[in-house]
DNA sequence: GATGAATGAGGCTTCATTCAT
DNA sequence: GATGAATGAAGCCTCATTCAT
């Protein structure tokens, strides 16, 4: 019954979701960050749509169903949406340093004082990531991000080995340390009340720049 | 690790054995083995009674919630295994070697290599412990040996840094690092197929040493 | 089949065309086809408003619910259209022959034939009246066309008893037989690729001609 | 984890459906009679198992959850279930007679008779196939019975054409017709008051017999 | 000691329908 | 006329826990 008009409509409607209304658009932001609020206080567990619902002040869990396609659609969604915040929040802080050391230090410290600016962000997205599986469908669209930005670290830690700023180690074993120190510290900042997130941003950068930087310094 | 001073959670099943039946004890241990390899594989939000109870091959979960008072309590109960388990791997390890340096490369290496021995016991401890939250009313139980261990740790380390073998820095930093970065490899190894332990282990035991060393080694 | 009778209900629609407007009566059609369509292949159960407005390429199920006073209503009008597409098809092919023997077969096959032309139709039709129950407030206006239909064929079979062409039967038994080989053929037809309906129809009007005649044929 | 004794208690639950207990066999049975009668008065639609577990007088449908491992498989137990109480109720009635007529007509008259002793059987198991679709994934378990059993009528009226009893006609078509004439009738028969289903099955029985005998009979 | 039946809360999802724009 | 956001009921299912046997 008139396929034709009706997958040019559909094509619409599913590849381009920019073509999303301007309601719609605030209504999914909204719930994400009620999302991201949940789970970063209650946890990944007690991240239901009800206790999201509630949050987001909806009426009913339907609500949240009708604005995404599942549970696995607005997890991604608050992964994107932390991934968005915390890029637009390091970038710039490392882009303005040269050196692979600075940039080191200028990543962990923008990383750790992101809690201060959105403190519930990366926990929230941390907690997501940690309670993927691997045999879970939507863990490679959700690892996508995360993934590359750590090969991209990975790449550019070999190259500071090759001009001889960093001394010979295991990238992979460095990054994956780098990124678990973050999270745990932005964890324990979301959690103690008096934790102070820019000192223990600088140690952590002292902490890497001693374990990466070459003897002849 | 440090096992020392969670006396208080552990003194019923491990200082009072007769306490506890045999076949009691049995059970249990059945019943909390079943639990790290659920939660290991599954994850956290699989380890249900129904799955738990499943995999260590019994006929219902009543028997379960027979031999522990609540989730809460089998789920403390396999943090205070794995931890039982870690540090009997772990410290012997340690003590057969002198120096904060020595120590502490041990620590780190030993605490990698239990996942070649135990491949199951951390991912399962840390996917427990991940699960805490501070209004959580097991979460003081469950965070005692953990806590206190790390009391321990920072507590050598403001030695060492006194003794002029560690350089001068944050130590519960440090230490949170330390364990992040360790929790962190521990994971991969157990999802990752060709994942060498042993050599992350030696990676990371370096990181960490130029980490903390004085600079005048 | 035959749509003499149902008058009362399509008095509107089609004798009172002007009442609506061409645009409503495109979009009625539109969506009265799509909802043939996706019934025909996916079942009653998951002919929902989302998945019938999907199929007519509508970008909400508020337009149906705006063109059509509820569910019944939709399902009335699929009937209804069903029933003029199989009665316009049916009819001359049965006016063209004399006699009644001739003429049983010429419905049997041109019932079946439908199949070929319209392959949706017929099941889509059968699947939304089985799933009338007795106590459904819309079931008298749907089996209105169908029932009067039968009647009229029970009548015809009557007389033709009377004249000797057939032989001495329930009549409402055989309607009932003819009415549930054709559907069930016709469903056949449907599902399974390689069936030859156009011979299952001269089968089926072979079957009910032995059934049928009288002896001294 | 004890993977001997485990896998040998998982292969006696999973493997051995007999050594259910008798209260949950007796609960499974009173659930399936309430979805039979559900089903047969409401239709398929209307079959949830909220609905079911008021009929049953159960608490919740958590129960019906319990005992059976989904929707489907009540729906598998139902159709299980009316063939097992069909198949003793026609299959000695058909025994008893020589001969293919004889036997097609003890066929027809018992499978129609049997809405004399159980009126809900046949209607509600006749709902739930109706609602199987090709790509159900448990289409294949439900209709291996009732294929199978066509199978085998298939089968019997070859040889009947073979010996001269039945004349030439394809005997798929005749199966399919008899089929559905019979589910027809015994639909009605559940729904019409009055109803003389002996009556109808005399009728069918003599119809079919017309439709399938040689004409030197 | 051990079993497994029962419970009731809560999980996510789909649905038909309404209504402001 | 048409849209799509919102609603609330109902769907099936899993869960931890209790209790009679």
């Amino acid at each position: 019954m008139e396929a034709r008009s009706d997958s040019a409509e559909q094509e619409e409607a599913v590849k381009r979701p920019s073509r999303r209304t301007f309601t719609e658009a605030a209504r999914r932001a909204q719930i994400v960050n009620a999302a991201i609020e949940v789970i970063a206080d209650a946890g990944y567990a007690k991240g239901s749509f009800a206790r999201i619902a509630r949050e987001a002040g909806l009426s009913s869990t339907g609500m949240i169903s009708y604005h995404f396609a599942g549970k696995d659609d607005l997890m991604r969604e608050v992964v994107a949406e932390v991934s968005r915040v915390a890029e637009a929040y390091v970038r710039p802080r490392m882009e303005e340093r040269t050196g692979a050391r600075a940039r080191l230090r200028a990543f962990i410290e923008a990383s750790v004082g992101l809690a201060g600016a959105y403190p519930k962000h990366l926990p929230a997205m941390i907690d997501v990531l940690a309670h993927l599986r691997d045999d879970d469908p939507s863990r490679h669209g959700l690892l996508g991000t995360v993934d590359s930005a750590a090969d991209v670290q990975v790449e550019r830690m070999r190259e500071a080995q090759r001009s001889g700023e960093f001394r010979e180690f295991d990238p992979r074993v460095m990054v994956t340390a780098i990124r678990a120190a973050i999270d745990a510290t932005v964890t324990r900042a979301g959690r103690e009340p008096g934790f102070d997130a820019a000192a223990a941003g600088r140690e952590l950068a002292d902490l890497f720049d001693h374990a990466t930087r070459s003897a002849e310094r």
